[in-house]
DNA sequence: GTCTATATCGGGATAGAC
DNA sequence: GTCTATCCCGATATAGAC
């Protein structure tokens, strides 16, 4: 049965969740929180004690979309090379939809390690599921072995990359025109699979 | 004739530029920074007026790091292989000296973009010297065509986000063993060069 | 140029009524 | 649960002596 009307916790949870990743912990305010909330600052410390608690809150809720759930797409019944492209084209959807993840966490954890380190616990992120179906492949022969380790990063990173770093490769690559980026971040999902599979096809 | 004291103002640009990348514009604070250079706030305001001043010197004086300046590796009399394999090795080390420099300057220009323009145009980057210069290899004969445009991203983010990431990266692959970290990134220096060289080689 | 002392203000947090 | 009013501290910034 869900409500019309959101909980006034989930309201703040979505403010904040804003606030923060734009501004980032140092520069989010609680008044602008309250405000994007439709209510007062009294109210946030009613539900959140303080600031780090809200704080915690959020980044709790948002760490697992930085490695993705996508993960499970390399469960499926799919070929090995249908999950690469499934995963490489979903992964850079999802960033694309929240550009702004990646710098906030990577900003974030440079203060406060014990984050990252709760939030993989609690997101359980195991690279080595995937990995291990990689070298599993390797072994069988139908890949050509190279590192696992680096080809996975380097995944990572030309998908991750060049949505965190936009606002400067757009202006470099094409003079600020936001189209165009779109339009190259849309090519990628098909050039960093031709990429990576020329790298491990036989 | 150098001296042997370095200017106060040298000394306050220094640990401002520690403080501010550290902890970000919102997150600094100017008694510490004056406490760093060994002086007191009041002559941090005479020297530079505000912090937002303070800020801008810094940010300006940093920004070259992120777009290499081993660009100029690129018109030397190397081969074109040599030179790839040069930038790579020289542009792991640059940021591996200055890990938090990426991160600090993606923070920063979401909220000014203005700060991305004018460094740009101080710095003069100009990715279509090196982009011509692939694509004039291209057309010689000597490489694959590829899209120019990715394949340079595609380096780039090979290079960078392995060491932006490096925080995350460590604890998922190693469980946050520093020693083997920069072992692996020791290796990227070669893997990355090949993983380059597979797509364009013929 | 460099210091001590102080003004000023913004923002997180609390008290207490409804 | 939600509000108004207020406290209180920390941080930027300034005044003014040396």
């Amino acid at each position: 049965m869900k409500e019309l009307e959101k909980s006034t916790e989930l309201k703040i949870l979505e403010a904040a969740k804003l606030e923060f990743i734009t501004k980032g912990f140092d520069g989010a305010r609680m008044q602008q929180i309250a405000t994007k909330a439709g209510i007062n600052k009294a109210l946030l410390h009613y539900y959140f004690r303080n600031k780090e608690n809200l704080f915690k809150a959020v980044f709790g809720n948002v760490f697992g979309d930085f490695f993705p759930k996508i993960m499970t797409t390399f469960q499926s019944e799919l070929s090995f090379f249908e999950k690469l492209r499934f995963f490489i084209d979903g992964y850079i959807n999802v960033l694309n939809k929240n550009p702004k993840l990646p710098v906030f966490i990577l900003h974030e954890i440079q203060h406060r390690p014990e984050l990252l380190l709760n939030s993989l616990k609690e997101q359980g992120v195991n690279p080595k599921i995937i990995a291990g179906m990689v070298e599993a492949e390797m072994v069988k022969g139908s890949l050509k072995p190279v590192p696992v380790a680096h080809l996975l990063v380097n995944m990572l990173s030309m998908c991750i990359f060049p949505v965190v770093a936009a606002p400067i490769m757009r202006e470099v690559l094409f003079d600020g025109n936001e189209k165009k980026y779109k339009n190259f971040l849309e090519e990628r999902k098909q050039y960093v699979y031709e990429f990576i599979i020329n790298t491990i096809k036989k």
